[in-house]
DNA sequence: GGCTCCCTAACATGATCATGTGATTGCCGG
DNA sequence: CCGGCAATCACATGATCATGTTAGGGAGCC
């Protein structure tokens, strides 16, 4: 059975072309190439929806980013392959986020880019070469908290567990059935060496794994 | 010129197997394989590194997880390929925190796996379809900040980041040029929506991404 | 014109926090 | 055996916070 592609992409040429090319593969047909976001709901509306979008970023109203949620929302079941210029990581990450199952780049051939449409109706996540390293990049960088030399002790540890939970002073000196001295004293000393004088700045530099 | 490969993977024949077909190629060599990190540790010591190692993660001694920190540490112009029969995301994720830059499958055919080492020599990162795919959910779940209807003014959202920012009262209120007690009634209201009653608790829930 | 909501502001009071100073106990390592 | 450090506790004071009450001006809606 035949999958069914769209297509929205304001550059005349590139959109026929590719509509073109898809639409006379076998295993594929492409009935539907408009040149903005709107047109494309407007589509929609009226027609079964195709299984999958080969989506531009910059477009004229609504950007393909702001689509991409559009669409997935009222459409759940349409994946959304990204087909743009853009390679840096801030638009990739947005577009990923905000639904989309896919990122080309414009420079992609033909039997690419219908490689990839079967690729993601098969489950996959095509990606250009340079897409996935940054994506699988940023993997890596999400990972900061090595190790911060946090220097406290561990029950500095449970003190700033507390705080984090948003326990009052006494609150932990209940859970850990010490005194609320001795949480003043605790907590002291934790300022001193997180630099910082303030339980808010305690539990923000906690949440942000930067201890 | 030709590039070189190295393998650990501790079962002989998929071991021997690859190896003959990647030494049979003309653009690539394949010097080394073993069964074990400890055993590549020691190869490394005393011959050229190659340009990249595909690794398995279930190892006699030293898991390939482990092995990819080491290895990466030591010679961080090495790429690392996971080539292994786990597809759990815990697991994935580990990998590429290490230091992967590509995750295949095991079914991975010969052909597949000589042109996947190209793709991630010439920039890309290689992932089995059922992998990207799961790299790129998680990336959409890492965003489940979606709105969680706070119901926050806009005053009060500003109110918030000083919060967030470790501010006191009184400095927040010279950032916006408003009395402290303008702020006071914004963190009243504030509390109030959140169901909080101190700024530890509106901290923490911002920095979760409750907000 | 009423109504609701946001932003602004003031006054007040009891609770909690930030910080200083000091002390005791127990464990670890030179 | 002694010094260093973690953990415990105490007392004290000024700063900051949490919360109640009240209220005027402006934007938007029926």
């Amino acid at each position: 059975m035949a999958s069914v592609a769209g297509i929205v992409e304001d550059n005349k040429k590139i959109r026929d072309l590719i509509q073109r090319y898809l639409d006379m593969q076998d295993d594929l047909s492409c009935p539907v190439a408009v040149d903005s976001v709107e047109e494309m709901l407007e589509y929609l509306e009226e027609h079964p929806g195709p299984d999958v979008i080969l989506m531009d970023i910059q477009l004229p109203g609504m950007s393909g980013i702001k689509g991409i949620g559009i669409i997935k929302e009222k459409y759940p079941d349409i994946e959304i392959i990204m087909l743009t210029v853009y390679h840096d990581s801030h638009k990739i990450f947005k577009a990923l986020r905000a639904g989309a199952s896919g990122y080309l780049l414009k420079h992609t051939s033909l039997p690419e880019i219908k490689e990839s449409i079967l690729k993601l109706l098969d489950g996959g996540a095509p990606m250009s070469p340079q897409i996935a390293r940054k994506v699988i990049t940023h993997f890596q960088e999400e990972t900061p908290k090595k190790d911060p030399d946090s220097n406290l002790t561990p029950r500095e540890h449970d003190i700033v567990n507390g705080l984090v939970d948003g326990l009052s002073y006494k609150m932990i000196a209940d859970r850990y059935d010490i005194s609320i001295d001795t949480v003043r004293a605790h907590i002291r000393n934790i300022y001193k060496k997180l630099h910082v004088n303030s339980k808010a700045e305690v539990i923000a530099k906690s949440l942000k794994g930067e201890i």
